[in-house]
DNA sequence: TTCCACCAAACAGCGTCATG
DNA sequence: CATGACGCTGTTTGGTGGAA
């Protein structure tokens, strides 16, 4: 029975790949979160030697590229370009597709020039632009920290150099909590910090100084990374313009995290709606917290929805691999493990190989008091 | 240059209250 | 009464900046 399978430490291969067996999926000593690791706040990434150890253990045609279906914040695009692989993500939510395509994309632009004149715009516009209609901004930004950043996205915004105009659109985006009144990016509650308008402009400064060394450093000639916003459950494949010959993903987990949520503010100052983001987020609390509210049943559909678009758009024995938890639903645990690999045995791609992984403690904790997730699974799958 | 005190940032929930 | 919006929870860890 596979399902006492799931729930053993061992290592459960079926058809063991032997570089895949012997590695420790738990890398001890490895930190998440340098350079293009680096540039936004995103929570629950994974680590990239996950993605890489994966794309150096398979063999992948050389006319196809490494697709994730939930790309978030592009670790697995990153790390297909830093080997050489060409690569598409798809992701709901676009601050997600703004990070993946920052990260993966050229940008040869002075950023520290444009940067400084989009801050000298702002401060000569202050107060002279009427507010865009937010709502409860008052509650989390002080009106001072409001017009610095309404003035600098304005002045972003005229940029056109489309990849440059991103590249700043993102960094002001990944300092818009700090300025906020919201106490950290996975704790949303207001709270009083002693941020002033100055502030904004310095810390967006200092960040665009960051982003120079990081994008320059790092990317010349490498393989392409396209990054599609869409609803995974409403993309065709037609969409999707290559070839699949390896899929790496971590799908988002039935009412655990909410990416929609904490990225609220962004997407309203971004010019992006969340209400659209919270209604299709697979996942998303209010989904499963209300009257007919979903099961895990229609997690393991929707799961099954994403396999029927992989089944056409990958090649024959190709490899899928997802990484996943566990999560609780009205005080139910739910084994995500179970689901997709039930999801994904009803579109024929077969259970290779179950690697268990601990989650590193320096992912740090909620209150202790909550139940924890303390493991989680890679699957690997086989069409 | 090294060390250490300090603090911001991070974390795959849950509770409560105002509103319709 | 259902819903949505926001408040609340504690601990670890890596980075920073000043003191030794």
């Amino acid at each position: 029975m596979l399902k006492t399978e799931f729930h053993s430490n061992q290592t459960v291969a079926f058809d063991p790949i032997p570089s895949l067996v012997s590695c420790d999926w738990n890398f001890p000593g490895q930190r998440n979160g340098e350079g293009l690791y680096n540039l936004h706040p995103y929570p629950a990434k994974f680590i990239s030697q996950i993605p890489k150890t994966l794309i150096k253990a398979f063999n992948i045609p050389k006319d196809t590229v490494i697709l994730d279906p939930f790309c978030g914040y592009g670790t697995t695009l990153i790390a297909a370009q830093s080997l050489g692989y060409s690569s598409i993500g798809v992701d709901l939510n676009p601050i997600a597709c703004l990070i993946a395509r920052v990260s993966t994309q050229d940008c040869s632009q002075n950023i520290v020039e444009s940067a400084t004149r989009c801050i000298q715009k702002a401060k000569a516009t202050e107060g002279l632009i009427s507010m865009p209609y937010i709502p409860n901004l008052d509650h989390w930004f002080k009106k001072p920290i409001q017009i610095a950043v309404f003035g600098l996205i304005t002045a972003i915004n005229e940029i056109e150099e489309e990849n440059l105009r991103d590249t700043l659109r993102l960094a002001l985006s990944s300092i818009l909590v700090r300025v906020s009144n919201q106490d950290s990016d996975t704790r949303y509650a207001a709270i009083n910090k002693p941020v002033e308008k100055n502030d904004v402009y310095s810390i967006f400064s200092r960040v665009c100084q960051q982003y120079m060394q990081v994008l320059h450093s790092s990317q010349e000639d490498y393989p392409n990374a396209f990054v599609l916003n869409k609803n995974i459950l409403e993309v065709s494949p037609s969409d999707i313009p290559s070839k699949v010959g390896l899929v790496i993903s971590s799908p988002p987990y039935p009412a655990a995290y909410e990416y929609w949520l904490y990225h609220k503010y962004r997407m309203w100052w971004l010019g992006f709606d969340p209400l659209l983001v919270k209604e299709h987020e697979i996942g998303a609390r209010s989904h499963f917290f209300k009257k007919d509210h979903h099961t895990p049943k229609d997690f393991e559909n929707q799961m099954q929805k994403v396999f029927k678009l992989l089944s056409k758009i990958c090649i024959q024995n190709s490899y899928a691999c997802f990484v996943v938890g566990n999560s609780k639903i009205h005080g139910e645990i739910i084994d995500n493990t179970e689901l997709l690999v039930s999801a994904a045995a009803q579109e024929n791609f077969e259970l290779r190989t179950i690697l268990p992984r601990n989650i590193p403690s320096n992912r740090k904790s909620f209150n202790l008091s909550n139940s924890r997730i303390l493991t989680e699974n890679i699957i690997i799958l086989q069409k």
